[in-house]
DNA sequence: TAATAATGAATGAACGTTCATTCTTGATAT
DNA sequence: ATATCAAGAATGAACGTTCATTCATTATTA
C-alpha cells in the first residue's frame, strides 16, 4: 500500500468521524480531540490534512455534497423527457437520503445553520444545474409550473429532508409505499 | 412601573438577544457574555432569570414556538371547510415567516439541529393539533390525500421554511406573487 | 540514514458559571 | 418632605474547565 492511499484512508476516517460527531452533537460541541480519537489518529495529525476546524468542516461539506449530487443524477440523461427525468432524479435523492442517512443528515444540518460559510455554500450548489436545466425545459414545454426554481426545489425536493428527519427521530417509518406517495405529492406540486 | 414588568422587560430583552445571536452565530458560538451585553445586563444577571444556557435556549424555543402556533390559527374556526381552513392557516404561517423572520429562522434552526432536547421538542409540537384535525376531516371527506400527516406537513408547510431561508440569504425575493404561487403548490401537493 | 509522518503534552484564549460586593427600591420614621 | 434602612436585584471580576492549535520529540519509511 502506498502513501497516497494511506493518506486517503486517514482523511476518509477523519471525514466520517466529523459527520457522525457533528450529527450527534453539532459542530461547536464537537472537539477536535474527539474527532481525532474516533478516526484513530492524534489531535495534531488533523492539522496535517486540514488547515483548521472550519476548513475541516467546509471540506466535509463539499465532499458530502458532491457525493449527494453524484448520486442524484445516476442513470439520468439530458435527452430524457421532463417527467421521466424528474422521476429518476427524485427517486435517486430519496434513496440517498434513506440509504446514506448520516451524510444526508449532515447536509441538512449544514444547510439550516451558520456552520458553513458562504463560499462553501456556493460550491455545494453548483452541481444541481442539470435539475435546474430540466425544470427550465419543462417550463418551456408547459409541463412544469412557471415559478422560480427555488419554489420548485422547496416543494418537490426539500420535503424529503423533513421526512428523513422525522424517521431519524423515530416519529415514523419511511416505507417504499410512503416514498411512492411522496413522489406523487412532489410531482403534483410542480406539474402544471 | 412595578417590578414584575421590569423583570418582564429584561427577560424579553434576553430572549430577543438570544434569538438574534443564535441566528447569526449558532448556539455554541454565542457566549452568554454577548447575550448579556446585547440585552443590556451583566453576565451574572442571566442566571437570575434562567438556570443555565441550555435552560435559556429551551425557554426561548418554547416561547417562540408558542408565538408561532398562536399566529398560525388566527381567524381560524373549527367549523370551516377544509379548503378554506387550510388556506387561512397556510397564509398565516407564511405571513409569520415573512414578518417575524427572526423568530421563524430561530425555529428552523432548532428544528434541524440537536440544540433542543427531546422534551422541548414535544412541548413545541403540541399546539399544531387543530391543523392535524383539519387534515383528518379532509381525508374523510375525500378532499385530502390519504397519507401520513408527516407527509402532508412536509409538502405543504415545511417548504415555506426553505423559501424563507433563501430570502434570508438574499438568493431571491419573496413577493406576494411568490406567496400566492407557493400556496397553489402546497394545495396541489396535498389535495386529492 | 535522511526525510517524512505522526504524536501528545503544552499553551493560551475563551467560555459558563459563581459569588462577594454594590446599587436600587420603597416602606417607615422623623 | 426628608432621612434611614432592610432586602432584593444587579454587577463584573475571578475561577475552573475546555478547547483549538502548536511544536519539540519520536516513529516510520524508503
Amino acid at each position: 500500500m502506498n502513501n497516497a492511499s494511506k493518506s486517503e484512508i486517514k482523511r476518509k476516517a477523519l471525514i466520517d468521524a466529523t459527520v457522525e460527531l457533528v450529527n450527534n452533537n453539532g459542530f461547536h460541541a464537537t472537539p477536535m480531540s474527539r474527532i481525532a480519537k474516533m478516526a484513530g489518529v492524534s489531535a495534531g495529525t488533523i492539522y496535517l490534512y486540514f488547515e483548521n476546524k472550519q476548513d475541516l468542516v467546509n471540506q466535509v461539506y463539499i465532499e458530502v455534497k458532491a457525493a449527494f449530487t453524484n448520486y442524484a443524477f445516476r442513470g439520468y440523461k439530458e435527452g430524457m423527457s421532463v417527467e421521466k427525468g424528474f422521476k429518476i432524479i427524485w427517486k435517486n435523492i430519496a434513496e440517498f437520503k434513506l440509504k446514506e442517512f448520516e451524510e444526508a443528515y449532515f447536509l441538512s444540518q449544514c444547510d439550516n445553520t451558520p456552520i458553513i460559510d458562504e463560499s462553501g455554500r456556493q460550491e455545494g450548489l453548483k452541481h444541481l444545474q442539470p435539475l435546474l436545466d430540466l425544470w427550465e425545459k419543462g417550463k418551456q414545454e408547459g409541463i412544469i409550473k412557471n415559478v422560480s426554481p427555488f419554489s420548485l426545489y422547496a416543494f418537490s425536493i426539500y420535503p424529503v429532508a423533513f421526512l428523513m428527519n422525522m424517521q431519524q427521530r423515530g416519529a415514523f417509518q419511511l416505507t417504499p409505499q410512503h416514498i411512492e406517495e411522496a413522489y406523487e405529492m412532489a410531482w403534483d406540486s410542480i406539474k402544471k
